[in-house]
DNA sequence: TGTTTTTTGACTTTCTTTGACTTTGACTTT
DNA sequence: AAAGTCAAAGTCAAAGAAAGTCAAAAAACA
């Protein structure tokens, strides 16, 4: 059935974008010979909030459909950048992480902007210098894991 | 979407001049390659003032658009709270500042819960003791210094 | 067979792009 | 000063590009 093979679709689409996915509904219905509400048909059917899915969209020109899976996938994303963090952390690889997150929109711009301040060299300005790594290594894992708490 | 890409690009010259900008519709239009109405259409779209921008224009010779994003107010509410901070915060306090900014909607849920787990005891727990809340204190003017720069 | 799910397509709504035409202001010329 | 010129920005409507809706027909299922 139609319906099944978009949804298997959609769903390995989800996967490699970490629970994540931008479509375009009209060139999705084109290349796969189907008429466009067809996909419509699919999203509303399977990918509803009672099953941890949100769909945003946006119509005219350039418009598209986002997925958005809930809850598990994305704490294992950041479960991954939680356990790669080790006991120290410079701020360069702190920001690249939380721009990793940015970039996959599991954060938002001003959440980006508190993590990064809180980890900032002037957060940390009373430290030995020697001391911040590690201690913006503790705050990082904590805000990774508010995130997945309020994800 | 040329939109976007405008929206983006007077969002960045708006962060470049502390949300100050003044620019000219027809130089900027040729500059991007679109019609002039574009950039219209994008400010009356996407700089409302409803979103808290303010636009101001000049026709004839030498003439231009200033948006200016206003966040006075909130940011005067929050260099409130910057300033009653003072060299050291206790945890409680803080969440209880917090809460205020919550309760105001100046902050989400979510940042709630970013800014108390990077002041939280877990956070902070490599420091000796007495050195917690001189650090929290910092960590927390940063962070409301962010969240005047993205209001 | 009757009910539920899928498939399809016509029509609607929203957002974007473009261009023709209007208004305004500064500067120049009479 | 008054009138004219030109260089902006403003306005508006048409065309285009998506996604949304809904109901009828078809298929699958129980």
């Amino acid at each position: 059935m139609l319906t099944d093979h978009i949804a298997r679709l959609i769903e390995e689409m989800l996967n490699e974008g970490n629970g994540i996915l931008e479509l375009q509904r009209n060139e999705m219905a084109s290349r796969l010979g189907c008429v466009p509400s067809q996909i419509s048909y699919v999203i509303s059917s399977r990918f509803t909030p009672e099953r941890g899915y949100i769909i945003e969209s946006r119509r005219g020109g350039g418009g598209c459909i986002r997925i958005v899976r809930k809850r598990i996938e994305q704490n294992e994303y950041l479960m991954h950048f939680f356990c790669a963090i080790g006991d120290q952390i410079e701020e360069n690889e702190a920001l690249a992480y939380l721009k990793n997150l940015l970039g996959n929109a599991l954060i938002t711009e001003r959440e980006f902007w508190i993590a990064a301040s809180a980890m900032s060299p002037a957060a940390l300005s009373d430290l030995p210098p020697n001391a911040r790594n590690t201690v913006r290594a503790t705050i990082f894992k904590q805000i990774i894991l508010s995130f997945m708490k309020n994800s």
